[in-house]
DNA sequence: CTGAAAGCGCTAACAT
DNA sequence: ATGTTAGCGCTTTCAG
C-alpha cells in the first residue's frame, strides 16, 4: 500500500506538503501542488482513512440506526439516506436494533467506539427516557420516526396522532363504528398513533372498546394472529385500522383467511403506501408519510450538525397525506 | 475520553499488560487480570477502534455492497447479513450501487480506505469482468447474486438458468405460448433469466419471438411502460413472466391498466417470494429464493475468509423452489 | 510475567 | 512557502 511518505519522496517534497496538498490548504506554490498531485495520480495514492480519523478525529461514515430493517417504511428512508449521504462524500452503515434497548445500546456504542461522524437513529422508547444518560448519544445524532419532547436535538418526524386521528375519522365517517385496531407494540410511532385513533374515537361519541384494540410487535405473522383473534369474537368489528404495513399484511392475510371482504365484510386501513397497498384488490386507504424526504432530511439536517455542532436543535414535523382508495367504501 | 492510559495508571500497571488483558491474551496472572477488568468496568472504558484498526489493521465493519437497495430480495439478505454479523461481533456498512460501475468502483475504492474487514458484493457486469484490475478487490471479499466463471473468489448464488427454465415450462406445460418477457436490464441476473426463458422455449420447440422479449431497468415504472407496450401489440402475449419483484409490480399495474384478467386474459409468474406475491389475487406462481440463507451464509463465508485469507475458495449454488399458484391456471 | 518503547499513517503546530 | 516533529490511542516486539 502506498502511503503519504512514498508520495512525498517521488515528488520530493515533504509529507506536510502532500497533506496540504490534498487537503485544499493554502500557502502551497501552484507548481508544486500541480507536481504533487501528478504524483499522487501515478501512484494511485489514496489516503487511509483510519489514519486520518484517528489524528485528526474527523470521519466520512454516518451510521443509520433502524428500528425494523424489514419495515418498509426504513427501507425507503434508507435510500434516501444512502443517496443524500453518498452525494455529500460519505458512506452509511446501517443497523438493526428490532426496538430491543439492549441491541440498541450496544450498537451505539461500537458506533461509538468506530467514531463514525453521526447517527440517524430511530430510538426505542427507552433511549428517548434515558438520553442523557447514554454515553453514545455524545456523537452528533439526528432523530427519525420518533422524538421526544423537550431533547435537546435534532428530529424529524411527523405528527403520529394527528395523522392516526385522520384516518381513523376516515372511517368513522364512513359508518363504520366498531373499528379495531392493530398497533405495534412498545414502540413510541405505535402507542401515538393509538392515541390519535382513541381520540378520534372519543371525537366522535365512540366509546373505544378495549377489547378492539390489540398490540403486536410489527411483524406478519404477529398482525396475522391477532386478527384472528378479532375477527374470531362474537361481534368482530366492521373496520380495523393497523399502524404499520408489515402488520396490515399480516391483517390481509387473516382476512382473507376468514373469507371476509373487503370492504363488504369489513373494511381496512393502514398507515405507509406501499406497492402492495396500491396492488390489493380493493387498494388499500392509507396515510402516506414522505418517507423519502424524511430519509434526505435526516441527513442533511445531520451532515449540518456534524460541521456545526453548536448549531442550535431543530424539530422538523413532516405532513403526511390521507390517501382514500376503495378498502372503506361507504359501509 | 478515558483511553487505555488512564486504565494502566488507575490500574497500576503498563498499558501493554492493560491490552493483553483485554485481548485475553496469555501470560498475565489471574490477580492482575482481574483487578484490570475491575478498573475497565469502573472507569467504563472502551477501546478506541480506530486505533486498534490502524495498530493491528484489524476492523469489525464488514460492507454489504448491493445494486438495489429497494429490491425486496436484497432488503431480505442485508437483514440475514445484519443479524449474522450481529451474531459473530460485526456491524455492518450498507451500500448501494444502483448497478451503475462507476458509483461501485467508488464506494469499493471507500471502503478499503476505511479499511474495512471484508465485503459482501452484488457485482456489476463489469466488476466481475474487470475484477483482477480493481485495487479494491484484494479485500477479502464474497460475491452474492452473481457469479464470475472462474474467478478466485467465493461466491453464493442461485442457479438462475435453470430456475428461469423451471419456471417458463410451467408456463409452458399449462397451454402458453406467446410468452413475454420482461428482464432485468444490464444486470448478470437478468440476462441469465433471460437465456433460462429462451432456452425452455426452444426445449418445448417455440421459437423466441424477439418482440416479446424486454429488457428494462428493475424499477416498477419501468416494468409497467414496457408492459403497456406488450399489452399494446397487436398480437398480445399469453403470458408475462418478469425477473425480480420490482418488475413485477409495474407488469402487474399495467395489467390491471388494461382491464386484463389474471390469469383468465394473461396469466402471469416472476421471481421472489415477497409479501405481495402471496397477497395478490390471484396469488402469484414465482420462483423462491433462499434469501435469507443466502445473506447468513454469505457473511459467514466472509468471516471465515477473514480469519484466514488462504482458505480455498467456494461456490456454493443454493437451491430454489417453485411456488405455484393461482396466476398461471391452464389456459 | 510485565514494562518500555517503537510505530501504524496521518495532520497540525511550530520552525525556518 | 515548506519542512520538522510530535503525537492521535493502541498493539507488539524486545528486554528484563
Amino acid at each position: 500500500m502506498v502511503k503519504i511518505k512514498d508520495v512525498a519522496e517521488a515528488a520530493g517534497v515533504s509529507t506536510a506538503t502532500v497533506s496540504r496538498v490534498l487537503a485544499n490548504k493554502p500557502h502551497v506554490r501552484p507548481e508544486i501542488q500541480k507536481h504533487v498531485l501528478k504524483v499522487v495520480k501515478e501512484l494511485n495514492y489514496r489516503p487511509n482513512r483510519v489514519a486520518q480519523n484517528l489524528r485528526s478525529n474527523t470521519s466520512k461514515i454516518i451510521a443509520l440506526v433502524v428500528s425494523d430493517i424489514e419495515n418498509p417504511f426504513f427501507q425507503r428512508v434508507s435510500r434516501a439516506v444512502d443517496d443524500a449521504a453518498y452525494e455529500l462524500g460519505y458512506i452509511v452503515m446501517l443497523c438493526n436494533t428490532d426496538e430491543n434497548p439492549a441491541k440498541e445500546e450496544s450498537c451505539l456504542n461500537l458506533l461509538r467506539d468506530e467514531n463514525v461522524a453521526g447517527v440517524i437513529l430511530s430510538p426505542t422508547q427507552r433511549a428517548i427516557e434515558k438520553f442523557s444518560e447514554m454515553p453514545a448519544m455524545d456523537m452528533p445524532t439526528v432523530i427519525i420516526d420518533r422524538h421526544g419532547k423537550n431533547l435537546a436535538i435534532d428530529s424529524i418526524h411527523i405528527d403520529n396522532v394527528q395523522a392516526a386521528h385522520a384516518i381513523t375519522s376516515h372511517l368513522i365517517e364512513h359508518g363504520y363504528r366498531r373499528i379495531g385496531g392493530v398497533f405495534g407494540g412498545n414502540s413510541i410511532t405505535g402507542s401515538q398513533r393509538h392515541e390519535g385513533f382513541v381520540r378520534a374515537l372519543k371525537d366522535h361519541n365512540i366509546k373505544p372498546a378495549t377489547d378492539l384494540i390489540k398490540f403486536a410487535s410489527p411483524r406478519e405473522e404477529d398482525g396475522f394472529d391477532t386478527t384472528m383473534n378479532l375477527l374470531n369474537m362474537q361481534d368482530r368489528p366492521d373496520a380495523i385500522l393497523t399502524s404499520n404495513s408489515l402488520l396490515a399484511s399480516g391483517v390481509l392475510l387473516a382476512i382473507r383467511e376468514c373469507k371476509l371482504q373487503i370492504p363488504g365484510d369489513i373494511a381496512f386501513a393502514s398507515f405507509d403506501d406501499t406497492t402492495c397497498a396500491q396492488l390489493f384488490e380493493p387498494a388499500i386507504t392509507v396515510i402516506d408519510q414522505p418517507t423519502y424526504e424524511i430519509g434526505r432530511t435526516a441527513t442533511e439536517l445531520l451532515i449540518k450538525r456534524i460541521q456545526d455542532p453548536t448549531r442550535s436543535n431543530r424539530e422538523v414535523v413532516l405532513k403526511t397525506k390521507l390517501i382514500v382508495r376503495k378498502s372503506c367504501g361507504c359501509k
